[in-house]
Order: C-alpha cells, then sequence, then structure tokens
DNA sequence: TCACCAGTAAACACGC
DNA sequence: AGCGTGTTTACTGGTG
C-alpha cells in the first residue's frame, strides 16, 4: 500500500482506535480518562505499585471507572466541547469546532479524527445550511475541520466517496429538477437514519475521542447523556406519534454490514419503507457509519449515557418540557423536513420522503409523554441497575484487594 | 478462530 | 484527454 495507506504503522501509533485497543486492552483506556496529565501513559495505582497482585489490578479501570462514574456526575465545569454531537443536537447551529480536536496536546492537527468517515461527512453536511453538499463541500469541510487529512494523500476522498455511495445513511440528491447539473450531486443524510448517525457519533467521542485526547471527562456523558436519550426521545417522540411502540435505547445487535444503521433495527421504521427496511441480502453490503462503536460500545453506554442520575433526572424534567411543546431539541426529523422543505433544492423529490410524517402532529398527546415517561423509567432503573452493579463490583475488589494485600503483609512478615 | 466492520485501493463508467 | 464524480469490488486490519 502507499502513503495513505490503510493501516500504516504510524497510524497505529495515532490512530484513536489504536490507541483506544491499547488503552482498553491494558485496562487503562477508562481509568485514564478522568486524569488528563496522565494521558498516554500506563498509570500506576497505589494498587498498582503493589505488584503482587497484577491480576487484581489489571481490574483497576473498573475501580476507576466506577470513579470515573462519580467524576461525571460530579463533574460540572464547562469542559470544551468533545464532540461536534454537542452542537447536532444542541439548539444552537451546528458548528463542528474543531477545537472539539484542540486537546492540550494538539494530537488533532497531524492526527487522524476519532471519527468515522461516514461520521465526518455526516457532520459537514449537517452543518451546511441546507443539509446537503457536494462531495467537493465535504471535502472541504472535512480538511477545514481535521488538517489530518491536508497531508494525507488523496485516497481519503476516494472514502469519502466510497462512503457516500455504500452508505445508506447518505442520499443523493440532483441539484435541480433531477437534472445533473454540471458534475456531481448534492448529498445528504437520510433523516431516517439521523438518529443512528447521531447515536453513532455519540458514542463515538466516548470510545475513541475520549481516549483519545484522555482531557478531564466530565462531559461526553455529562452533556451526552441527556442529548442521546433525547435522540432516541425525539425517534420514539416521533415513533409514537405514528402509533408505533417506542423504541428501546438498546438497539439489538443486527448482523449485516449495515446493522446499526439499518432503519428498521434501530429506529424502527415502518416495515413498508423499501429504502430503509430492505432486507435484501444484496442490500446486505450497505455500509454503515461506525455501527461498530455503536455496537461495540453498546456495553458501555448504558452506563455512560447514563452516567448521571442527576443529569438524567434533570434531563427528564426538561424533556417533559420538551415533550409538553414538542419543538426543542435536536434537529428532529420535523426540523430536517423543513430544511427540505425550505431547501431550493428540495424539488429534487428528496422532500417528499416518508420523513415529513411526523411533522403534521407536532403536539404529542398524553399517553404518548406516559410512554415516554415509562420509557425514561426503564432506563433510569437500567442506568441505576449499571451503576448499582459497578458499585457492587467495586466494593467487591475492593475487598478481596484488601485481602489480597493483608494476605501479602502476612506472607512477607513471615 | 470467526464474523463483522471501517478504511483503503483500484477499476470502471459517466459527464463536463 | 483529463478531471471529477459515483459505483463497485476486493482486500486488510481491528475488534469482540
Amino acid at each position: 500500500m502507499g502513503p495513505v495507506t490503510g493501516m500504516t504503522p504510524d497510524k497505529k501509533a495515532e490512530t484513536p482506535g489504536a490507541e483506544k485497543a491499547a488503552g482498553l486492552r491494558q485496562c487503562h483506556g477508562l481509568g485514564s480518562l478522568p486524569d488528563a496529565g496522565h494521558a498516554g501513559k500506563p498509570k500506576a495505582t497505589v494498587v498498582d505499585r503493589d505488584s503482587a497482585d497484577d491480576e487484581l489490578t489489571n481490574l483497576n479501570w473498573l475501580h476507576e471507572s466506577t470513579n470515573l462514574l462519580t467524576n461525571f456526575s460530579l463533574g460540572s465545569e464547562g469542559l470544551p466541547i468533545v464532540s461536534p454531537l454537542y452542537d447536532i443536537e444542541g439548539d444552537s447551529v451546528p458548528s463542528f469546532s474543531p477545537s472539539c480536536y484542540q486537546n492540550p496536546e494538539k494530537k488533532s492537527s497531524t492526527s487522524k479524527p476519532p471519527y468515522s468517515f461516514s461520521l465526518l461527512i455526516y457532520m459537514a453536511i449537517e452543518q451546511s445550511p441546507n443539509k446537503s453538499l457536494p462531495v467537493k463541500e465535504i471535502y472541504s469541510w472535512i480538511l477545514e475541520r481535521f488538517p489530518y487529512f491536508a497531508t494525507a494523500p488523496t485516497g481519503w476522498k476516494n472514502s469519502v466517496r466510497h462512503n457516500l455511495s455504500l452508505n445508506k445513511c447518505f442520499r443523493k440528491v440532483e441539484k435541480s429538477h433531477g437534472k445533473v447539473n454540471g458534475k456531481g450531486s448534492l448529498w445528504c443524510v437520510d433523516p431516517k437514519y439521523k438518529p443512528n448517525l447521531v447515536q453513532a457519533l455519540k458514542k463515538q467521542p466516548f470510545s475513541s475521542a475520549l481516549a483519545f485526547y484522555t482531557p478531564p471527562a466530565s462531559p461526553p456523558s455529562r452533556s451526552s447523556s441527556p442529548h442521546y436519550l433525547t435522540s432516541v426521545l425525539q425517534q420514539n417522540h416521533g415513533r409514537a406519534l405514528k402509533g408505533e411502540k417506542p423504541q428501546p435505547l438498546k438497539t439489538p445487535k443486527k448482523r449485516s454490514y449495515g446493522s446499526a444503521f439499518d432503519a428498521p433495527s434501530s429506529i424502527g421504521l415502518p416495515e413498508g419503507d423499501s429504502a430503509a427496511a430492505n432486507i435484501d441480502p444484496s442490500e446486505d453490503h450497505n455500509y454503515s457509519a461506525s455501527s461498530v462503536g455503536s455496537q461495540r460500545c453498546a456495553s458501555r453506554s448504558s452506563v455512560s449515557s447514563l452516567s448521571s442520575l442527576d443529569e438524567v433526572y434533570e434531563f427528564i424534567s426538561k424533556a417533559s418540557h420538551e415533550g409538553s411543546d414538542g419543538s426543542e431539541g435536536f434537529h428532529s426529523e420535523v426540523d430536517t423536513d423543513g430544511d427540505y422543505e425550505d431547501d431550493p433544492l428540495g424539488d429534487s423529490g428528496y422532500a417528499a420522503q416518508p420523513c415529513g410524517d411526523g411533522s403534521k402532529e407536532s403536539q404529542p398527546s398524553q399517553k404518548v409523554l406516559e410512554e415516554l415517561c415509562q420509557e425514561i423509567d426503564e432506563e433510569l432503573k437500567e442506568a441505576a441497575g449499571s451503576l448499582l452493579h459497578l458499585a457492587g463490583i467495586q466494593t467487591c475488589l475492593s475487598s478481596l484487594i484488601s485481602t489480597a494485600k493483608t494476605h501479602c503483609h502476612k506472607q512477607r512478615k513471615k
């Protein structure tokens, strides 16, 4: 392979994925998060130094992760944005500031972004006024935000195009009236898959980006959890309005190339939707962005996305408010529809996508709210369960460690 | 070991 | 012809 080559040596050293993998393998990943000062170097905790119990120390991450959770819930300092998701889901105009990459170590400019191409494309499109961009603009956006690609050979562009073509999340929009106007088309995010992208994006920073720059860790889950819930809430909101059963937060693992973003499983599209509900094996090769991230972090996300019960409660009250007017929150599909409808380019036929069916009913019924509350309740229980579980493990481990230490001391004395 | 997925390279077709 | 774009296939490496 050439310079860009897929897995270059430097990539192994620099890519968040590699670092993440190594970090997790060494059980430092999670534990290191709260401590920016120790970023990247293996930490020796008090227990660590006790060389006698290597196996026990290998579980330090668990111990620390519990602390991490505490930090998450306690952390209130406004940290720099870690994930563009903040902007995507936020009320403000999306702006994927490269600051999300500007960690103190300044790795960003030379290191690969911890986002998959699909997510990068999504961010680019999402930031555009019309929620649609030509490939060239996508290139520019990525280049602008991630200087890494400026020095990278052009292979990444191929990857971008490859993603656009293969990934069901992205749709091609003809520039005007179905007529191919000049080179290229506009690309937009299929609203049906948007929640999945958001979800993947939300999970990405925790698994990759966070491990990547190892900053003090409060914000990712702090704000992402409500947003995550919000996004799901939005999904379910839409679903509820359509008379569908709300989608559980945990998406069932589906074994296909497009698993996490396959609308039917992830966001529960109506069966009749051929585009999304397609289960034709020939479409199995549907690229889906970061589905790995979605899936692989699923176990963690249940904790990380609800890192603080306070947050959840806070979120609930907020969500209830938002739910009552049904218009706030992150880019809902309604928003997106609006974009397409307002979009002068929207006459391409894209605006006629089924994504618009929720817009007629912007006022959720009492029943819908009840369903949402019930669902949130379940999530709370699950989150609480996870925390209790961790706490239990921590207690258990602490006990084991102290027993082991005592044993060691006694034996040494002998 | 296996399956899945992201990333990459490459080939090809098409339009400008 | 050259370039940009879009599609498709094949492969590699990481991960669970």
